[in-house]
DNA sequence: TTGCATTCCGTACCTGGGTACGGGTTTACC
DNA sequence: GGTAAACCCGTACCCAGGTACGGAATGCAA
């Protein structure tokens, strides 16, 4: 009996991260409890490694832990309350300005591809404008 | 003479970032070393500020301190060599990565504001679906 | 049931990105 | 020319996010 759910183990090898990140997100509250073995063994439900990617993912884009954490929390549970739906505005929000941004990055790296600066010979480019001057919001509000 | 330049603690308050973090930025090769006063002291150029507002910009993005030199370094030299322009085309790739990593989350936090789940009053949601489970690539690249 | 791989837990350690400290010069203003 | 504010440098510390360690207990297979 008891075949169901996977083992930290598993769970670690097919996200693609480390055992003890299993049992760090669970302190952080990333991942719940799982269920336990007459041993106190975990056995994770299968949907725990989707969880991890998406985790991962909202990473990469600089969402911390916390955040991440809140993220999940807000989607986890659809119909918000009027709470809920404005964390989930103000999320937005700030993905939109990090798309934003990316953007102007992608603008300018493209920029980059295409510029010859009229001739890659002759041109010694005494002076080119900032790189990514675009982005740079110099009303850049303060964190907090 | 010698009134050109701002000085650190100029920098440092218009661009919003503490006098530590510009000798760390000149340290990490993110600042290139500016011009001395007789007496040792950093005289800024202006463009400065824009820079660190640059910097913070693809910080928040999710970019290290290096990616970010590298991100510079690229675009600082236009008619990149061939060399340059693949670490650009790299650079590129990564970041429509990120947009549209941004785009799945960005789609699920709409989704959860415009869900009512047929009624707020009846629906218990017993099987929501994985939040931002589109974002989740099952494949994802091992880093390094 | 013996045995080896896994897991358990607590705690210590590591890297990245800063920030703070402290004692000594340099500037800037009166 | 005196003095407070700003700056210098090296070094130490801090937080986030993991990762490693190590000794004991569990799981599973032969």
């Amino acid at each position: 009996m008891a075949a169901h759910g996977l083992r930290t183990g598993e769970v670690a090898e097919r996200a693609g991260v480390n055992v003890e990140t299993l049992r760090y997100y669970e302190r952080r509250g990333l991942l719940a409890e799982p269920a336990r073995s007459i041993g106190g063994h975990r056995a994770y439900p299968p949907e725990t490694v989707t969880l991890l990617a998406v985790i991962k993912a909202a990473q990469r884009l600089g969402f911390t832990l916390d955040e991440v954490a809140e993220l999940l929390d807000t989607g986890r549970r659809r119909h918000p309350t009027a709470d809920l739906r404005a964390r989930a505005r103000a999320k937005l929000a700030e993905v939109d300005e990090k798309i934003t941004d990316l953007r102007a990055i992608r603008g300018s790296l493209e920029e980059i591809l295409a510029a010859e600066c009229d001739s890659l010979t002759h041109c010694t480019c005494p002076a080119c404008p900032m790189p990514f001057a675009d982005l740079a919001d110099p009303a850049a509000s303060p964190p907090g």
